[in-house]
DNA sequence: TTGCTTGTTGGACGATCGTATAACAAGTGG
DNA sequence: CCACTTGTTATACGATCGTCCAACAAGCAA
């Protein structure tokens, strides 16, 4: 009886995987963990039982686990900079319109995601710790600043105001989209977009 | 020789002190781990080093380690308000001046301190984990959002303008403190100053 | 089939975590 | 001078942490 049920039941595991597969799942299984449980609770052991492995493959991936957070915050930071490639895209040629997409896509899926900001805030308590952390978040920054700087460029903006303009938009977005995150009823993402669009035009009409 | 030596060079410590002013030596003690080792370097032991008392001590105190991290965030949360409190006093009686003082004084110290922003984003971290202290944040922003609202009022804002003016200077300041404390090199306090008075200027100037 | 490469597992290891508790020291009233 | 209260320390405990490593299994070449 039931001489191999060790076998056949409890062992459905020991799936082999293509390398680059494997790592995607784990840095995904690390977003779920890290948005889920937060920095605290995102340990070797709870994202490998959320990704069906066991511990040991992150570190015969990765390294360490925080080489694991590193790739995660990466491709985190990849996957908004594709969502606002793709609002960009499919804005058409009007730069005003361009503008306006780039700059209220922040503020819907899969940008504007509670567990998103999560994530966003577990990178943030490491930045102060580890200092690759900071420069990834400057790096990711930066590039949101200099596209929007292009996009208000083709608005006609002056150089000269040019840098404020984008720190000041790029501000007023991440704040809306913090909060709208953060406590979701206060107010709409249409309320939202509402705003920035009246930053945008308040800045590009008194633009001189 | 130095058969004292124990007691006469190694044991500076055990000082008896008030209840009061160990406690609040302890959120002292935290708020500084925070920020310099981030929320995952706060643990017991390293608050209690900090602060050049026994682990033993936390427990004794806040009951746990949580229990300490809430309290340096009420802490640190009563400083803020002390501190917008403060620079409106000190900004006279003209509306617009009193409210450029309330705006722009989350860009100066204590307010743009990245021991604060560390505080603060440690508990967002916290928040995930334990549901009962998660609006402590959202009361922070009602009362700020609140007092923003008075103070826009008293510049002449319609009042069906006065909400979504509110949450877009509140938005703008947040958007601006958050990368003033996460990249201190990216722009100046007095650039965050002078691009949230632009914002007031278009905010009330085009109120009709 | 056989042997080899390699993804994968499971457990061991020491370090550190939070918490509880007994021993100790400093005031304090008798 | 002596209990007595209480702030403080030191230690112990179990749980969990990150990392490492030998054994195992799946696929592939021969």
């Amino acid at each position: 009886m039931q001489v191999s049920s060790k076998l056949d039941l409890a062992k459905p595991a020991f799936k082999r995987a293509e390398p680059d597969a494997r790592r995607q799942s784990l840095i995904e299984a690390c977003a779920r963990v890290l948005a889920r449980e937060g920095a605290s609770g995102a340990s070797v052991r709870t994202i490998a039982l959320e990704a069906r492995v066991s511990a040991g493959l992150v570190g015969h991936y990765f390294g360490s686990v925080d080489a694991l957070v590193a790739a995660t915050y990466v491709q985190t930071g990849a996957k908004v900079d594709a969502a606002l490639e793709e609002a960009l895209s499919a804005a058409g040629p009007d730069p005003r319109a361009r503008l306006e997409a780039f700059v209220t896509a922040s503020f819907q899926p899969p940008i504007a995601d509670p567990q998103l900001l999560a994530t966003w805030v577990a990178f943030w308590s490491l930045v102060r710790a580890r200092a690759e952390i900071a420069g990834q978040h400057d790096a990711q920054y930066a590039g949101f600043r200099a596209k929007l700087e292009t996009l208000l460029a083709a608005c006609s903006t002056p150089e000269d105001q040019l840098r404020r303009a984008a720190i000041a938009i790029s501000a007023l977005v991440d704040g809306l989209w913090l909060e709208l995150c953060l406590s979701p009823g206060c107010f709409t993402a249409a309320e939202a977009s509402a705003i920035a669009r009246a930053q945008l035009d308040a800045l590009i009409s008194t633009d001189r």
